[in-house]
DNA sequence: ATTCATTTTTAGACACGACTAAAAATCGAA
DNA sequence: TTCGATTTTTAGTCGTGTCTAAAAATGAAT
C-alpha cells in the first residue's frame, strides 16, 4: 500500500499511455514512459520493477509495461482526484482551464478517502472535469456515456454550450480564452461558422 | 528557493516552538524538534544546518537553531496555508474539528500562491481557523486582535458563540462534540454553568 | 541468416533525508 | 573545579529515486 509521489505519477503514465477504448490496458514502452515523465528511460525500468514488486504492473523485459488490475484501480483513482480537484479549482476558485493542471498535479496525491468523497459530494458529483474529460466513480468504473461530444459531430446549425475541450495545448486553451469562449459558453451556428477548423474537434459541447 | 516537504515541516517545527507573543523567535534545541517532527535528533541537526545554508534558519552548535526574517516569512505562508485549508475543510466540505489536521499538513504544501489567494477570497478571508488559531495575512502580518477570547475571560452571565478550541487534544474535541458544542454554537449562562471547569480556557467565544 | 541501428536494461554513482553508534560539548552538583 | 549525566553533533550506513555510461536484446534490411 506504500504509495510515494513518484510511484503514483509512474502509474499514471502507465494509466495515460496505455488506456484503451474499451476499459483494458496496453503493453506500454518503458521510453514512452519516459519522455511522458521527464525523466530518463532507466529512471522508469527501476520504478516499472519496483511497481511490479508491488503486484501493480507487470514488466516484460525489452518488451514494455502493463498496469495489473489492482494497478488500475489506483491509477483510477488518481485520475478521479486530478479531474474532481480540477473541477473545483475551475468551478469554485475561478480558475481559468489552461491554469489548472499543475495544481491539481500536486493536489491529487493528497491521500484522505474521505477528502475525495467530500469533494465530490461537494462539486455536486460531476461527470466531467472542465477539459471534458470523465471522471471515474470511486469504484473505477465511469459514469454512463453522457450527450457531451466534439462539436465536428453535431448536426449543422444548432446552438450548443460548451462543456470542455480536448487535447488543448496551453497555446489553444489561451486562445480560446481569448476569443471568449470558455466553460458554458454558448456557441450559436454563427459563432461556430467564426471558430479555427481544428476547433471543432476539440472543443466539446451538449445540446440539452 | 527549493522547498521539499520535509524543509517545510522543520522551518513550521522552528515556528511552533519558537514563536513567542511579541512576534520574535525563540531559541529552539533540535531536541526538542525532533520529538515534535518524530524523528530522531541527529535528523534535525542535518536539516538545520540546511535550513542555515539557505538563510532560513541560524545554528548555533549545542545551542539550538532560530528563524531568520526570511525563514519567519517561509513558516508563515505555510501556517496561513494549513490555516486556510483547515476552514475549508470544516466550513465547506463538513469536516468535524477533529479530523482536518492531518489533511491539511498535507495540502498545506501544495505550491502555488494564486491558490492560497483564491482560496483565500472564496472563504471569504477569514480571520481565524476553526480552531481559533489567526490566520496570518499574506505579507506575514496578522489581522488585528479581535474579539475573539477565551469564554473563562468573560464577563459572567453573558451569551456567546464558539469560535473556536485551543490546545485541544483529540479526546476532548470528541468529547465537546458529543456535548453538542460545534463551531458557532452559542452558549447561554446556563449551558455555560454545565462545562467541565478546563473547558472554560480552551473555547474561544465571541459576544458580537 | 547476419548485421546494424535502435531500444531497453544493467552497472555504478550521486543527492536527499532518515537512522544508529560514538564522540564532543554543556551544565549542574559535589 | 572537576566529575558525571545529559544534550547535541559527527561519522558512517541505508533506502529511495534519479542520473550516465556501457552492455544486452530487439527487429528490420540486406
Amino acid at each position: 500500500m506504500s504509495k510515494s509521489t513518484q510511484r503514483e505519477d509512474h502509474l499514471k503514465a502507465l494509466y495515460a499511455l496505455g488506456a484503451q477504448e474499451d476499459g483494458s490496458m496496453a503493453w506500454v514502452s518503458t521510453n514512452s514512459m519516459a519522455s511522458h515523465l521527464g525523466v530518463k528511460p532507466p529512471s522508469v525500468t527501476a520504478m516499472v520493477q519496483v511497481l511490479s514488486e508491488l503486484g501493480w504492473a507487470e514488466h516484460r523485459p525489452y518488451h514494455g509495461a502493463r498496469l495489473t488490475p489492482a494497478g488500475l484501480k489506483l491509477a483510477l483513482s488518481l485520475v478521479r482526484k486530478h479531474r474532481l480537484w480540477e473541477t473545483f479549482l475551475v468551478e469554485r476558485l475561478g480558475f481559468g482551464w489552461e491554469q489548472v493542471h499543475d495544481i491539481a498535479e500536486q493536489l491529487e496525491h493528497v491521500d484522505s478517502v474521505e477528502l475525495v468523497e467530500r469533494l465530490d459530494a461537494y462539486l455536486g458529483h460531476p461527470q466531467s472535469d472542465p477539459h471534458g474529460d470523465p471522471i471515474p466513480k470511486s469504484d473505477g468504473t465511469f459514469h454512463p456515456e453522457g450527450d457531451v461530444v466534439p462539436l465536428a459531430e453535431l448536426e449543422p446549425r444548432v446552438t450548443c454550450r460548451v462543456k470542455g475541450v480536448r487535447d488543448g495545448s496551453d497555446a489553444t486553451l489561451a486562445a480560446m480564452s481569448d476569443k471568449g469562449i470558455s466553460l458554458g459558453s454558448v456557441l450559436t451556428p454563427h459563432d461556430i461558422g467564426l471558430l479555427p477548423a481544428p476547433w471543432l474537434k476539440q472543443l466539446l459541447v451538449t445540446t440539452d
